[in-house]
DNA sequence: GTCACCAATGGTATCGATACCATAGTCACT
DNA sequence: AGTGACTATGGTATCGATACCATTGGTGAC
C-alpha cells in the first residue's frame, strides 16, 4: 500500500486526525458528518471546527467500501458529442448534484459490445445505479447486471421488455403521430428519412411508426420514398435531393433523425426552393434552431431533459428503497406545427 | 458494514473466491489480473478460467483504497448542455476509455462557488486528476487542490497563471485575429457582441482581443458597436437589430460567443437583409451549421476535440510519472473565411 | 429508591483489495 | 558443490471509513 512505506508525514488527512483534534473517536466524527442529529451540539461544533481547521476531505472510497454503498451513478450513451444526449445528461446531472451523487459517464458508439465493456467497468467501480441509453444489450451484459443487483434505467425508447426500469417516450408513436399529422394536412406522398436501422432500435421504431400511419391511411408504401442516411447536415441535404429527384415525387418529407431536417431546409434555401411550396419538411427533435430557420420547421418536441431528470430520480428512489413498483414511464411527445408543413 | 450482518450467501463474489477456485492465493489472483507477466502461464490460465466461471468483477473501490491509486478523472464544465463543451468532453472520454480510466463529470453553471463544491466532492472521491474548464477559482478551491496534490488541467483559455497545466487556445489572440481579418477585408465599423463578461474570463479575453485589433488599426473604439448578450439564438437576433439600429452604423459584426452569429444570420434571412451586403457577419466557433447557412459564415475554427484529448493525455502522463515539464499547451486556432464577410 | 429506557459515545472487526516482505525452488556460473 | 540471482508464490498488515455492539450517565415511572 501507498502509505505503508510512505514518509511519516505525507500530509494525508484522515478521519482519525479530525477525531484527535476534536477529542472524540472516529465513530463520532463519522456520525457528526453523516448524521449530525446523533451527536450532541457541543461535540458537533468541535468536530466541524476541527474539519475546517485541518482541511479534512473525507475518503469516499473507504466509506463506500465499508458501507457497500456508493454515491456514483454510471451513464452510458451512444455518443457524448450530440446535443440531444447532452440535454438528457444535463437533466441527470441536475438531479444527482442536488442529491449529492456523482455521475460517471462513457460512450459506446452504438455498439453493444462496447456497452458491455463499459458496464463491466462501471460495475467494477461499484456504481449505485446505471442509466443506459441503448435498449439492446449483449447477453453477457444482461447477466452481469442481473447478478450485480444494481438498478438500471433505460431511456432510448419505450422498449417492451425492459431490463428493469424505463423512462422514455415512444419513438414508434411519435413517428406515427407526425406522419398522421402530415396526412391530416393533406400531404399524400410523404417521404421518410431515418438514421441507419442496424443496431438502432430507435430508428427501427420510428420507421415502423411511419409505415403504420401510411397503412392506416390506406396508402401504399412506396420504397422510393424511404431512405436511410448517416447523421449530419450534408447527409440531410443529400437525402432531400435523392428523394426529390428519385422518382418518388414527394410532397412532404419527414426527417426522423438528428439534424437531417436542418440540412434539408438549408439546402432548399440554397436552391431557392420554397418550403413547403416545393416540398414540406418535418423534423423529429426540438432543436431551438428549427424554430428560427426560414421557414420555421414543424417538429416533434421530445422530453429530453425530463427523461434525464426522471431517470435519475427513479434510480435514486430505488436506491433509497423508496421504490414504487413503477417500471415504465412514458413521458410523451408533442407536435409543434410550424410553417414548413 | 453491509456484509457484517448480511446473509451468509449474499452472492457477492470476492477475489478470495476466485483464489479458492483457482487454488492460489489472493495475491496471485491480484497479480494475474493486473500484471500477468508475473505469474506462470499455467496459473494465469487457471485464474482466468476461475474469473470467467464464477463471473468475478473486481472491486475498484477496495483496489484504489489499498493502492491509493484511482483511475477516475473528474471534469467540471460550466454547463453540460452545450455542444461546444460536448466536443471537449468527447475528446477526453476517447482518451480515457483507451487507457482504462473513468470520467466523472459535473457542471458548475459559471459559478466559482459551485465549482468549489464540485472540486471538494471530486477530491472526496479521490480522483486521480482534474480537468477544469473555468480558469477562475475560489481561494478555498485552490488551497484544496494544492493540498491534495492532484494534477489539474485547465482548458478554458490560455490563462497566464495556471494552477498547474493548461491546454487551450488564446481567446484574446483569436478575437484579435478575426477582427484584424475583418479590417483587412476593408470593414471599418466592426461591431462586437460577446456573452456577459462577469465571471467569464473567456469573454473578457475576447473583448480585449477585439479592442486590441481596433486600436492597432488606429480606429476609435465606439461603445455603440460593443454589446454584451446572454447566449441563445434569439439573443443573437436581438443583438443584430440593436447594433444595426443603434446609431453605430456597423458594416460588419463579430459575434464572439455561442450561437449568437447563427441567430443573427437567420434574422437577416427572415428580414431579407443581404449578408454581407447589409452587414457582414463573423462567428467564433466552428459549428458545422455555420458552413451550411445561407450565406456560409466566416468563423474561427477552434480545437475543441483536441483540447479534450490533450488534456486527458497530459493528465495521464503526469499520473504515470511521465510528466514532461510542459505546463501550457497552445493549440492555436484558424480563421475560416466564407461568404458572409 | 430501583429499574427500564434512551441518548451520546467509543472499541473493534470488517469491507476487498494491494504492498511489502519472506520463502521455496530453479538455474547459471565459478 | 556452493553461491548468488532470479522467478513464482504466499502470509500478513494495512488503506480509511462504517456497522455492530457495549458502555456510560441521565431521566422518568412505579
Amino acid at each position: 500500500m501507498a502509505a505503508k512505506g510512505g514518509s511519516p508525514e505525507t500530509g494525508v488527512i484522515r478521519m482519525r486526525d479530525v477525531a484527535r483534534a476534536a477529542q472524540v473517536s472516529t465513530m463520532t466524527v463519522s456520525r457528526a458528518l453523516k448524521d449530525p442529529a446523533k451527536v450532541s451540539p457541543e461535540v458537533l461544533q468541535r468536530v466541524s471546527a476541527a474539519v475546517q481547521a485541518i482541511g479534512y476531505v473525507p475518503n469516499k472510497l473507504a466509506g463506500s467500501l465499508s458501507s457497500s454503498r456508493s454515491n456514483v451513478i454510471g451513464l452510458i450513451v451512444p455518443t457524448i458529442e450530440n446535443s440531444l444526449f447532452a440535454s438528457t445528461i444535463q437533466g441527470i446531472a441536475d438531479v444527482l448534484r442536488r442529491h449529492d451523487h456523482q455521475l460517471m459517464i462513457t460512450d459506446c458508439g452504438y455498439s453493444a459490445e462496447a456497452e458491455e465493456v463499459a458496464i463491466r467497468a462501471f460495475l467494477a467501480q461499484r456504481v449505485a445505479g446505471l442509466i443506459l441509453h441503448d435498449t439492446t444489450h449483449t447477453p453477457a451484459a444482461v447477466a452481469m447486471i442481473r447478478r450485480s443487483g444494481v438498478p438500471v434505467v433505460e431511456n432510448g425508447t419505450l422498449t417492451p421488455r425492459p431490463l428493469d426500469m424505463v423512462v422514455s417516450y415512444s419513438n414508434h408513436d411519435a413517428a406515427r403521430a407526425m406522419t398522421a399529422h402530415l396526412l391530416r394536412l393533406g400531404y399524400r406522398r410523404i417521404g421518410f428519412v431515418s438514421l441507419p436501422l442496424a443496431a438502432n432500435e430507435r430508428s427501427r421504431d420510428r420507421r415502423r411508426g411511419y409505415l403504420a400511419a401510411i397503412e392506416e391511411a390506406g396508402l401504399p408504401a412506396d420504397p422510393r420514398l424511404v431512405l436511410e442516411m448517416p447523421p449530419g447536415l450534408a447527409s440531410g441535404a443529400e437525402a432531400l435531393l435523392r428523394l426529390v429527384e428519385g422518382g418518388g415525387d414527394p410532397d412532404a418529407i419527414f426527417f426522423a433523425g438528428d439534424v437531417l431536417a436542418i440540412g434539408a431546409v438549408l439546402e432548399c434555401a440554397r436552391r431557392g426552393w420554397p418550403v413547403p411550396g416545393k416540398v414540406a419538411i418535418a423534423a423529429f427533435d426540438n432543436f431551438d434552431l428549427l424554430g428560427h430557420l426560414v421557414p420555421p420547421v414543424t417538429t416533434l418536441k421530445l422530453p429530453r431533459l425530463e427523461i434525464g431528470r426522471r431517470s435519475a430520480e427513479m434510480l435514486l428512489d430505488r436506491i433509497a428503497g423508496r421504490s414504487g413498483t413503477a417500471v415504465a414511464i412514458d413521458l410523451r411527445f408533442e407536435i409543434i406545427h410550424r410553417e414548413s408543413t
